[in-house]
DNA sequence: AGCGAACATCGACGGTTGTCAATGTCTATG
DNA sequence: CATAGACATTGACAACCGTCGATGTTCGCT
C-alpha cells in the first residue's frame, strides 16, 4: 500500500500564514484524508505519543500493550496503520520489533493541515 | 455536542520543534482524535479548502454541492460536522447559510498534531 | 531438534460512518 | 395567504473500522 504521505506536492515554498489560494483536487484530498485517518484515532494518537516521549526514541510492541490497555493483535494492527501512513517506522531486531517516529512525518502532516 | 477543539490544554507555552515530553492521556487523545476525524475525510477537506480559497471568505451551501458532486443533504451533514469540530462557523443570512473558517481552527489543530 | 517468547496475520463480530431520498422548517416574494 | 427556494433533519442502507480470539511465523535458547 504505502500512503505517500509526504507529497508536499504543489511545490511552491511560499508561506501563507493561514489560508491558501486554490482548492485542492480530489486526489490530493484523498491522500491527505488517508494520512489523517491514520492519526484520527485515540489509540493511535497515544501510541505515537508514547513513542515520541520515549527517551530511546523507539519502543517495542510488548511495552505498548499495557499503556493502551488493548490486546497485542490490536496494537499490532494500529502500528501497521501508522507505518503504512509514513508516521512510524519498524525495525525488527531479534525477536522484538521496535517502532520509532519517521523524522518529518508528523510535522509534514501538520503543515498540510495548516495549509488547508 | 461541540467538540472543544481548542483546548491547547496542558498550558506550557514551550516550543518543542518535533516531539514532546510526556504521552497524552486518554481524554486528551479522545478529543484530539475527535477533531481530527472531522477533517480526515476527502469531502470535508475539499469543503474547507473551497471556503478557504474563496475571496469573500464565506460560501453558501448552494455553491458547495456542485464542486464536490454530492447531494445537498450530504453536504449539509459534512458542514455540520465541521462546525461541531470548531473548524467552520455558520451564519444564516436571509434564506442562505454562509460558512466561513474559524480563525485559529486549522492552525490550532496543526499545532496539536505537530506536538504529538 | 524441540520449545517458548514476540510479533504478525486471519476471520469474525458489533459499532460507526458516508450517502441518499423523503420530509420538515424558515424566509422572501407575488 | 400561498407558493417557491434554501437549507436542515430524519430514516435507511451499505461500507468501513476497531476489537478480539485463534493461529501462523520467526527467532533465541536449552
Amino acid at each position: 500500500m504505502a500512503v505517500t504521505l509526504l507529497e508536499t506536492t504543489v511545490s511552491d515554498a511560499c508561506c501563507a500564514p493561514t489560508s491558501s489560494r486554490e482548492p485542492l483536487g480530489a486526489s490530493q484530498a484523498d491522500s491527505l484524508a488517508h494520512a489523517l485517518k491514520a492519526i484520527a484515532d485515540p489509540t493511535r494518537l497515544r501510541l505515537v505519543s508514547i513513542i515520541a516521549a520515549s527517551t530511546e526514541g523507539e519502543v517495542c510492541v510488548c511495552d505498548l500493550t499495557d499503556p493502551v490497555g488493548l490486546s497485542q493483535p490490536t496494537v499490532s494492527h494500529h502500528l501497521k496503520v501508522l507505518v503504512d501512513a509514513g508516521i512510524l517506522s519498524r525495525e525488527k531486531r531479534g525477536t522484538w520489533a521496535y517502532y520509532s517516529l519517521v523524522p518529518g512525518g508528523l510535522s509534514s502532516l501538520a503543515t498540510q493541515v495548516a495549509g488547508v
